[in-house]
DNA sequence: AACGGTGTTTCGACATGTGGAACACTTGGG
DNA sequence: CCCAAGTGTTCCACATGTCGAAACACCGTT
């Protein structure tokens, strides 16, 4: 939420933060003015905050087009940021469990504000595998692993994110009839996990179970990639629902007494 | 270089970026008098900055020990470093020639300040195989991608390096009498690449050559890492050498013709 | 040459940030 | 149980830093 959006005063460092965080996403360079006028802050003051950025590598500007860009600075915290993750550190087990038993990739996500992004995977040993790397992100009504993450959230969240979410279409499989993702999350809250096909990447399945923390909220998603080959066995889709919810609830248990 | 390193005034952003970067390296979670006593800031201070970046998740506290992570947030930056850097994007097709050619596990490295960052990778097909995760960092002075960026930066930069930096060990092959450090950098640079074994990972090899830019300024290591079974095996070795450094020089004319 | 943008700089006005001190709490030792 | 030694957190008088309209310099296009 910015100045502009709601109105509220912000201080220099909420500024700064508001002017990182337009650095992910989709659009990956801008311009001050770009800046100024999508944030509500004068030229002035996002090239000053931006001079500053810089000077500690959180921006670069490109020399050619003096667009800004995000800087290398991030690098260093992604070995921080999965070393201090409780859910990585004791995840990876349930997670090389999953794999060995069901040969397929198996990933950790996490709901980060609106999306759903992968912090861990480990990939199949098969030759045909599917898969994507840490920091993937999507919207949290596409693949079975952000629906997963949708579908076990408290009522007040999921009523905020219907109500605020336009459904645009990631590939032409996903759900994008409000009525429609409002059922199928239903239906995923009941059965006690989600399948998808196609509805982020197009020959992919996916496969995904909740895992919770002592309190019963919603820490993460353990999903499997499935091609669309595998999935479409009924005797090997039965086992990896099987061993991925077994692995799920085992995990689930294992946050409780880290607690 | 914070206030109390150098006594000079900073800024609120400034100290807010200075409290963000001791959440990475090894130490992972600071206390409010910590960090106040490591930056040279009030706790007062330290604890306005740690709620302003709380609440926009740069950080978190855990709620029992009440000590403070690095945030969530920073996930969201993975997919965008990826896709905004053109070292990735120009490189993965040189990255792909090597690991089809040579069946070793390829990496790319940056140089982050006095950090050698992995910023991307490419697993070997075989059964025993070598490698790190995107991220992953070490000193400069430890293995073969790192002091391959060190060999071919500027004299300044080396000089000022090899002044300020305390080389402690990695592992027991570590190199950290200084004289034969600067002996292996004035090798590498004469001889175009550097091979290392074991300097950070017992039982691994490394080898590495250097991506210039148009102005023949270093800006990436692209190395291999090969067990050490397969590094001994002297026509494996040579074979090495020639493709990967043939393809840092396509990499690097590459990188001249994009400028 | 003129126009319509860009990034960058200036500086008087004004708003915000600071940090010493105190508070509330926790932990551990005697 | 008491006390010491820490912690995180809050307060508020005071100090100083930030803001942004306007102008500048530059670039690409017409």
């Amino acid at each position: 939420m910015t100045q502009k959006q709601n109105q509220k005063k912000l201080t220099s460092i909420e500024k700064a933060l508001e002017i990182m965080l337009k650095f992910q996403g989709k659009k990956i360079s801008w311009g001050i003015r770009e800046l100024g006028g999508e944030l509500g802050f004068s030229p002035a003051t996002v090239q000053r905050i931006l001079q500053v950025l810089k000077s500690y590598e959180f921006v670069r500007q490109d020399p050619n087009t003096r667009q800004y860009f995000i800087g290398n600075v991030f690098y260093r915290f992604i070995e921080t940021l999965h070393h201090s993750n409780r859910l990585t550190a004791i995840g990876r087990k349930f997670m090389e469990e999953v794999t060995a038993n069901t040969r397929e990739t198996v990933h950790l996500n996490i709901m980060e504000g609106d999306l759903r992004i992968c912090i861990d995977s480990i990939e199949s040993s098969q030759v045909l595998k599917a898969g994507m790397p840490i920091g993937n992100q999507s919207p949290l009504y596409a693949g079975a692993s952000a629906k997963c993450l949708l579908a076990f959230s408290n009522d007040e969240y999921k009523n905020e994110y219907f109500k605020k979410t336009k459904l645009l279409p990631v590939t032409e499989n996903t759900i994008v009839d409000p009525a429609q993702l409002k059922t199928e999350i239903k239906k995923i809250k009941g059965q006690g996990y989600a399948i998808s096909l196609g509805e982020r990447t197009p020959g992919l399945g996916s496969l995904s179970a909740p895992v919770f923390d002592y309190k019963g909220m919603i820490q993460a998603s353990l999903s499997l990639a499935i091609p669309e080959i595998r999935i479409k066995q009924k005797d090997h889709l039965s086992t990896c629902i099987q061993i991925l919810t077994s692995a799920a609830n085992k995990f689930s248990k294992a946050l409780g007494l880290a607690h």
